[in-house]
DNA sequence: TGAACATATTCTCATATGAGCATATGATTG
DNA sequence: CAATCATATGCTCATATGAGAATATGTTCA
């Protein structure tokens, strides 16, 4: 089976860097025609409505139609599953995390460190 | 160009269910054998290691040897990045949305900008 | 040394992209 | 109606899956 759909939840949606760029712009419960988004980001236009299509798809977005334009309007509540997900892991950034693990492991495992990380790149996120 | 690589980023990382899955279980910040997990989750052995590849290659989580055995670990501080782009859009489906959304448009006409974080940073524990 | 155990890697395959480009659909106006 | 503006859809192509099965690498122990 390949990749699922980007379609298929939110957390697919969102993996997709132009479309949190698309978020962004809708960013401020505005509605926004394509052409302001196209003009705001500089991406060819059919670019944009697909990947608006793609988050309508999911939900992230709503769209009404107004004249010959389409009003796309952020529906953030979507994204609350994406915001529930992390924050379980929140716990373990923020300070005392070593406290926290330290705690929960009740022992140190002596070992040889060999970090033979295959592959030490940057990641940029955003 | 395909879609970007689940390695790129760790958006894409944890688009797949699968590996939130393992995430899950990686969760306490307990180091966890690869068996653990698949004990755990009832995937086979293969796809376990594999989705801990991704895992680590974006860095959310560390791995060490021990004997005979690959000791994982969840590294949460990764997922940041995650949380503070969904947050920016919390105030959206939190009450008083109409409100706040209101007040935000009638501030600001015209030009979306991008982002900075909310000034009121809450600090409320799940 | 060899068997058993724990995990990683390789290979194939069906499938879904995202970019780029062309074109279709729809609405507005002269 | 025809022209124009605003969007959406269709097409090709290179590429990266994730699942499944088989196999390789590495470690411990008898």
């Amino acid at each position: 089976m390949p990749r699922a759909a980007t379609t298929t939840d939110v957390f697919n949606a969102i993996a997709e860097p132009r479309r949190r760029e698309i978020l962004a712009v809708l960013l401020g419960g505005q509605e926004h025609a394509v052409g302001d988004v196209v003009r705001a980001l500089g991406l060819p236009q059919p670019a944009v409505s697909k990947h608006l299509r793609v988050l309508l798809e999911v939900g992230v977005v709503s769209v009404t139609r107004h004249g010959r334009q389409r009003l796309y309007q952020l529906n953030a509540e979507v994204l609350k599953p994406v915001h529930d997900w992390v924050k379980t892991y929140e716990q373990y950034w923020t300070r005392q995390v070593s406290h926290i693990k330290a705690r929960a492991e009740g022992k140190m495992l002596g070992r040889t460190d060999r970090s033979q990380s295959t592959t030490t790149e940057e990641k940029k996120t955003c």
